[in-house]
This record gives structure tokens, sequence and C-alpha cells, in this order.
DNA sequence: CTTTTTAACGAACATCCTGTTTTGTATTAT
DNA sequence: ATAATACAAAACAGGATGTTCGTTAAAAAG
């Protein structure tokens, strides 16, 4: 790829989350980023459609580092013999990942993008969460499968949400803990 | 209250509800409010700071129904003697009154609003939760009470959200029961 | 019933933001 | 060295927002 590209769209990802520490999402206008990253206008439009493509990008970047390391540990293992460890693992280790970007994403759980910040989580850890469902690692039991996926999925961007709010404190192994304890691992 | 701002809220309201069948909420301007509703410019904004004051004034409304008659349910009963049955009451109660509302909240779950309606069903639903998590009646064993209050709220919203998606399909008992299954309720 | 208060209209207005286009320049890949 | 292409700068049209003001109509107060 054009070394011109690469530098625009890190001046572009770096301006964004600077501008993003001092305004809400919504209140930031192309403008500010332009002014920040020094791109010009008809740059930025050959690069994105517009903002909300711009903040997709950057979301997509940082869970597909974090998500994508927990699959290769799920390709890696045989999972016909997969046990709970095997899932503490993972998601405490997904945990570890997402408390080092913690300054970008603690901002974005904060404001308006907080949204779309989970739903990219949804995405990103549907996967593992059927997975758990279907081996019994967790269980919601006397509900439809679908409403269990949905459930356990929200209950996993609930937890990091709560995590979150309040700065970290507890550490990734307590949060895992509390999320197949909340997931009806039965232990 | 003066007849006339009676007649322009109203008018409003079933404006705006018109319109968000036609378009979704984002691309809905101020305009197409003031054609459908014959209500000029300045007349709106005397009533609203913009269109997300509009929209979530109409939201309240909405809920303020549904969630203010469980709370008087709530407080003409003794509650030193609650029991599940009374919550499974309320809960299906609640779910009879959000499916009449059903094209309406439709709607606004399926387009942009999305966020904010499920986080007025939040605020909505809190209260409720909160007691049946302190008597008993649902229970998230083995985290902090705070984020089992978190989980068991987005439980209800999850649930709602599920039904809606699918059309209503099941019975507003069956999804009570769902719902007092996932949030860990031993029967 | 009359007076006074108040809400709505409508038109104009400044302002901001968006997304597109064009031309010239500099950098990159071949 | 040459051709391709990414960028900057500036201008542009279009649309939406929120405010203002003079006028008219309707409701409340007496």
């Amino acid at each position: 790829m054009d070394k011109r590209q690469q530098k625009t769209r890190l001046a572009l990802y770096k301006a964004f989350e600077q501008v993003l520490k001092e305004k809400d999402y919504e209140e930031i206008s192309i403008e500010d980023i332009l002014e920040k990253s020094n791109v010009s206008r008809s740059t930025f439009y050959a690069h994105f459609k517009g903002k909300d493509d711009l903040r997709d990008s950057i979301l997509r970047n940082i869970f597909s580092h974090v998500f994508s390391h927990s699959l290769e540990q799920e390709s890696t293992h045989d999972f016909s013999h997969s046990s709970v460890l095997d899932y503490e693992h993972i998601f405490t280790h997904i945990l570890y990942h997402l408390r080092d970007d913690k300054g970008l994403i603690r901002v974005l759980l904060g404001g308006s993008c907080r949204h779309a910040i989970m739903e990219e989580m949804r995405v990103g850890v549907k996967p593992l969460i059927e997975r758990c469902l279907k081996d019994g690692t967790m269980a919601k039991k006397g509900v439809p499968d679908e409403l269990a996926l949905s459930l356990a999925t929200e209950d996993f961007v609930v937890a990091v949400s709560y995590w979150f709010d309040r700065g970290c404190l507890e550490s990734p192994e307590i949060m895992t803990h509390y999320l197949l304890m909340a997931s009806g691992h039965r232990s």
C-alpha cells in the first residue's frame, strides 16, 4: 500500500482520538479532525465516507486485535476436549487486552460512541459465547437458544462496561469469574 | 394548560410518529415534522429544544404509562409478603402494555432510536428489578450487587428486544417465565 | 362581554456543516 | 525517467439548524 495513504490514515486516527478527549463524539465536526491531522477535506473523503465511517474503522481496528487473538487460541486447541479452564483463560486474556487500550476505550464508553463500541464488542464476542453455550461452559436453562445467546453476549458487554465505568479496579481474573457466574456456569 | 399548547404538542407527536414510519430517525429533518404537523418553525422551538428532545418526550410518554401503572400495583401491595407470583403478574402486566403499543415501539426498536428507547426502558424497569434482587425473586449469585442489578436490568431489555424483533410471537406469560429463568430465579 | 395575556404563524435571517469538484503539485511505484 | 496517483487548497452548492420579529388569532381573566 502507498506510504502516503498509510500516513494520512494514521494521522486521521490519531487526530480523531485526540479530539475525542476534548469533545463528545456528537459535537465533533469533520473540520476539527482536519485541523488536528493536517489532512485536507478532499483527502478525508477519499478515505472515509464520513465521521461514522472513520469511527467504525477505528473500532474495528481496536477489536480485531483483541478478538482475533482469542480466536487463534481457539483454533490451535482441540476443542473436543475443551474445558472450563480454556474459556477462563480466553476471557481473561481478552480482558487484559481491553484493559491495555484503557484510555481510548474508556473515553468511547463514556460518550455517545457508547452504543457503537458496545455493538462492536457484541459482534466480536458472540462467536465465543456461542461455543460456551453449546458445550455447557455457560448455560441459560429454560430459554430458547437464540435468546440465551443474546443474553449471555449482553452479560459480557455489560460486565465490561461496568468494569471500565469504575476504572478497571478488579482484576481480569475476577471479572471472568463474575462473568461465568452471571451466565449460569455450574462449577 | 392552554388548549393551543396541547393541540400543537399532540400534532407534533403524531407527525413525528408518522414520519418515523417512513424514514429512519437520523434521516428525519425538523422540516419533515413541521410539514406533517402544520406547526411553524418558531412554535416548534418554543416547545422543544430540538429533535432529540421531542423524541425523549414521546418516549417518556410511552413508558410513564407502562411503568407507573406497575408501580401503582407495587404500592397498593404490602410487600413484606411479596411473593414470586406478585412479580410474575407485574412483569406480565408490563409486557401486555408494551405489546399494545406494538406499532410504535417496534419501529423505534428497529431504527436508530433503538438506544434511546432501550435506555428509557432501563430507567423504567430498574427500580422493579432492584426489588426482585433484594427479596430473592431474582438472584445473580457471586457478583457484586451493582453489577447484578445492571445484568438483570439488561436481561429485561434484551428479552423485550428479542420479543419485538420477532413480532411478539410468544405470550407475555412465557416471556416473563424466560425472564425469571434467565435472571436466576430458583423455583 | 371586554380586556389582557399568551400562543401560534410565517418569513426572513445568520450560521454552520456537509460532501463534491477542480487545478496544480509532490511523491511514489514501475 | 516516466507515468500514475495521492495530496493540498480553495471554492462551491445544498441543506439543516436555531433565532428573531411583527402580526394575527385564540384563550384566560376580570
